[in-house]
DNA sequence: TAGTGGTCTAGACCACTTG
DNA sequence: AAGTGGTCTAGACCACTAC
C-alpha cells in the first residue's frame, strides 16, 4: 500500500485536500466537455481505481461537485453530469393570473436582434476589452392573449455567433436550450438582482399598461461550467405581479 | 462486533437509516434545549462510544444537523449548536443611501403593542384556534432621521407573554435576540416573501412618503428549533429603495 | 444477475486550537 | 501535550435499477 503518498501529482496541487483535487481535476473534465451534460460518468470504483484512491475519498471528491451542482448522483443508475438551466425560472418572480401549481413557458416574440459594439462595463461582464462586438436582442414574452415581460439581452459575440445564422422564427420560447444546441454553451448558473421603478413611455406600451406604472426589474448574470458571464439580460414586468419567495436560516 | 444490529431501538426508527436515527436523536436534543444554543456538544468519540457505532456514522448524522442549520464545526474547538438569526437580515432587502458594506441595524419605535384575538387564519399560522390570544406589535424603524420600515408583528400570546411585562422602552432595536433572553425563544429559520403594492394615506405619513407611493412588502414566517412558526410579520419599505440578489442553480 | 450508489465499520494519521 | 474536528484507507453489506 502507498499508505498516503504526500502530494498527488495532477497539474497544480497547492495546498489542497486530495479529494479537494480529485474534485478540481472530475470539473475539468465536465468543463472541457470531455463529460458532456446528461451522461453518466464513471462508477465510484473505475475512478477509484483511475486515482489510486480509496472509495470514501472519491465520494468526497464526487460530493463537493454535486454540492456545487455540476453532478447528481442516481441510487442505482449512476452518476450524471447536469444539464444547465431550463430558463424558464425567470418566471419563479413573477405571478400572472393562471395557477400556481404549473410552472408555464411564457411565448416569445423577437423585437430585434443586431450585432452591436460594447461599451466598457457590458464588454468587461464577459471578460472582453470595450468595444468587442456582442449580441443585443430585444424580446417581449406573452401569457395567452397579454404581453407580460420585455427583455433586453446581450451575448458576447464570438461565442454566439450561431445564433445569427439562425432566423428568429426558428429559436423557440427558451434561449437557454438554444444556447446549447446552437452554440453549444451551457448555463450552469445564474445570479438575479431584483429592484424597482417605473415605466418609460416605449416599455408602457409595449406591455399595454399605463405610462409610469411600477415595475420590477430582474437584472441577471448568467455563468457556463467554467463560471464565466455569458449573458447579460434585462427582465421587466408588472411590479404587482411580482411575488418572490425566500428562505433564510 | 454487533456488525450491524438490524434496528437501533430508539423511540420511533421508521425506514431510517443508522445516522438519520441517530440525527434525529441529536436534533431532540437541540430542540429540547437540552443542548443549548451556543453551546459545545460533546465529541465525536463520546458521542459514537454513546450511541455504539463507527466515528464515520457519528459524522454523518452530524453532517445532516449542519446541512439544517442547527449545527456548526470548527475545526481544533468543537461542534456548536448555533445561535438563533440576528433578525437583522430584512435589511438586506433594502439598501437606503449608506455605504453598502455595513449591516446596519436601524432604531426601533414602538408604536403600539397590546394582546388581541388572533382571527382563524393568523392563530392557524402558530398552531392555535381561531380566538386564541397574540401579541400585536406596531413598529417604526429609522435609519439616521429618517423612517424607513413599517412593520406589523403578531406573536403567540401564551408563548411570548414575558414581552408584556418589559416596558417597550427596555426591548432594544432587535427582536429576535430579546425573543431569546425574555421568552426562551429562538428563532431558526424565516421565509420571506416580496409583494409590492402602494402605501395607504396612514402608511405614507408615517413613512414620510407620498401618499399611494410604491413600497415592497416583506411578509415574514418566523419558526423556532421544533419548526414551529413563532412570529408572523409585515414590513413595509419604499420600493424604490428594494434590491434583492438571488443565486440560481 | 450484475452493476450502481448508499450505509457502516474500525482503524490510522493530519491540522488546528487551547492550556 | 491533550483534545478537537478533517482526511484517508480497505474493506463489508445493503438497496435500488437495469437487463
Amino acid at each position: 500500500m502507498p499508505d498516503n503518498a504526500p502530494l498527488q501529482t495532477t497539474t497544480a496541487a497547492a495546498g489542497l485536500s486530495r479529494y479537494g483535487q480529485i474534485a478540481a481535476a472530475l470539473q475539468a473534465r465536465i468543463v472541457s466537455g470531455d463529460w458532456a451534460p446528461g451522461s453518466a460518468i464513471p462508477a465510484e470504483g473505475a475512478l477509484a481505481r483511475e486515482f489510486g484512491i480509496a472509495l470514501g475519498t472519491i465520494r468526497q471528491a464526487i460530493a463537493v461537485l454535486v454540492q456545487q451542482g455540476l453532478l447528481e448522483r442516481v441510487q442505482g443508475k449512476g452518476t450524471f453530469v447536469r444539464r444547465g438551466l431550463s430558463g424558464a425560472s425567470l418566471m419563479r418572480f413573477f405571478r400572472f393570473g393562471g395557477a400556481d401549481g404549473a410552472p408555464v413557458v411564457p411565448r416569445s416574440e423577437i423585437l430585434s436582434c443586431r450585432a452591436v459594439r460594447l461599451d466598457k462595463a457590458m464588454a468587461a461582464r464577459f471578460g472582453l476589452a470595450s468595444g468587442a462586438r456582442g449580441l443585443a436582442i430585444s424580446r417581449r414574452r406573452w401569457l395567452e392573449q397579454t404581453p407580460r415581460l420585455l427583455e433586453s439581452i446581450w451575448l458576447p459575440l464570438p461565442r454566439c455567433e450561431a445564433l445569427q445564422q439562425l432566423p428568429p422564427a426558428q429559436w423557440g420560447d427558451l434561449l437557454y436550450p438554444l444556447l446549447g444546441s446552437a452554440c453549444g454553451v451551457t448555463v450552469h448558473r445564474a445570479v438575479d438582482e431584483v429592484t424597482f421603478r417605473t415605466l418609460a413611455a416605449d416599455e408602457a406600451a409595449l406591455l399595454m399598461l399605463p405610462d409610469a406604472h411600477p415595475c420590477a426589474v430582474v437584472t441577471r448574470h448568467a455563468f457556463d461550467l467554467a463560471g464565466h458571464c455569458i449573458e447579460y439580460r434585462l427582465t421587466r414586468g408588472d411590479a404587482f405581479a411580482f411575488r418572490y419567495t425566500a428562505d433564510v436560516r
